[in-house]
DNA sequence: GCAAACTTTAATCACTTGTTTAAATCTTTT
DNA sequence: AAAAGATTTAAACAAGTGATTAAAGTTTGC
């Protein structure tokens, strides 16, 4: 009689166990995370932890694979559309990510700072997520290149670019708010204004230069 | 007397402690790493660590001080040097932090991800360490800006630009390393592109719009 | 309604981990 | 050389931690 659906599905045990490992081991990491914090958050006796997923570690890797697959995911969609411009691609994926990120500020230094030890080889699923080298959106860059349109940048230099304005400051928020005594909602705003900027600046970065003296 | 001198201070066990304690926590973070752990890469009794820093928490803030020191230090000397330029300010700094950060790569994502959740007030120590907002460097950018030498930008954006170009590769090297298909030795000497690039694209996104249609 | 399967609980195990203690060894002072 | 102090060691403690077990509760299929 289908009484399992009356429960909504985010309320079930599991994914509320999901949930609550999801926020804890973003804001504390694997290692400072405990299985008891864990049941705790979410209202469940520890050993649920393990009969639903095992182990830390395999609740851990899952999370992180969901975590590294919504982080990169939209990435590939935005970067493959035939139907947009260099320039619109750099808008969407900039603001995509302000967006994402002003509401889950921790995803990113979590994925990055577990990802420099994890034993377990992630490598192959970024590979299969993201193959930005083939993208679409590369082979725009280097048509325009080509066509004098832009400048000649390589592409794997332009997208770093693009990633470090978005993601770093979220990443060094603690020390922005410091050295220049703003808050968070200060932080906010701020993040707001480079969503427009950063777009310009690539503008700026990737414009041709037409090269005579004075 | 003086003979304690007679020991090279690296050598010393509490410097090995240091150095171990150092290497350990910038690899593994505070609670990945065991007070066991650094105990054996010291090559000493476990009960040392305690009678020279009395607890694990103890040597970890005194460590995280000392990181935070060095890593922030040289930026104050550069940004106020009466005697450069904007541009050369620019160079100095983003060469400086390529070439430390090529050798300890570790440092800011292990330095950014514990200043999230450390109870201990770091604030106070960047504070000292850090004004920027009151360095001649700011004081030449709003110079600049009301001169017309460059363009109409927020300083905190400009610094934001500086550091997330430079510093946010080295965070992000196991995903570009994956993403783009290259190995240690690459990223290198895409490290060290970047150190000629990175003041050029800032060049770019701070030189004047001179803003006439087409 | 009832047996089988699924879900949850309390208690416990085996091991890890930060810290301490008391004794041993080395160094310095007298 | 002996006393005093500093350094180092082995052993152990107490709390924390991931995982398991056996039993109790709940749902499902017939």
């Amino acid at each position: 009689m289908a009484k399992k659906e009356v429960k909504a599905i985010d309320s079930s045990t599991e994914e509320r166990i999901k949930l609550a490992a999801h926020k804890l081991f973003a804001q504390k990491g694997y290692a400072g995370t405990k299985t008891r914090d864990i049941a705790s958050e979410a209202g469940i006796n520890l050993a649920l932890l393990n009969y639903y997923f095992r182990s830390k570690e395999k609740l851990f890797e899952l999370i992180m694979r969901e975590h590294i697959q919504q982080f990169f995911q939209g990435m590939f969609q935005v970067l493959n559309d035939e139907n947009t411009s260099i320039q619109q691609k750099i808008e969407t994926l900039v603001g995509r990510y302000v967006d994402t990120l002003m509401l889950q500020p921790d995803i990113p230094i979590f994925v990055l700072s577990e990802l420099r030890n994890s034993p377990m080889n992630l490598a192959d699923n970024i590979q299969k997520n993201m193959q930005i080298k083939n993208s679409y959106f590369m082979k725009q860059i280097k048509e325009g290149i080509a066509n004098g349109t832009i400048d000649n940048i390589h592409p794997v230099q332009l997208m770093s670019n693009l990633i470090s304005l978005t993601v770093f400051p979220f990443i060094a928020n603690p020390i922005l708010k410091t050295i220049h005594g703003i808050d968070q909602e200060q932080f906010n705003t701020f993040m707001l204004e480079r969503k427009k900027l950063i777009p310009l600046w690539i503008a700026e970065i990737i414009k041709p230069k037409t090269t005579f003296n004075k």
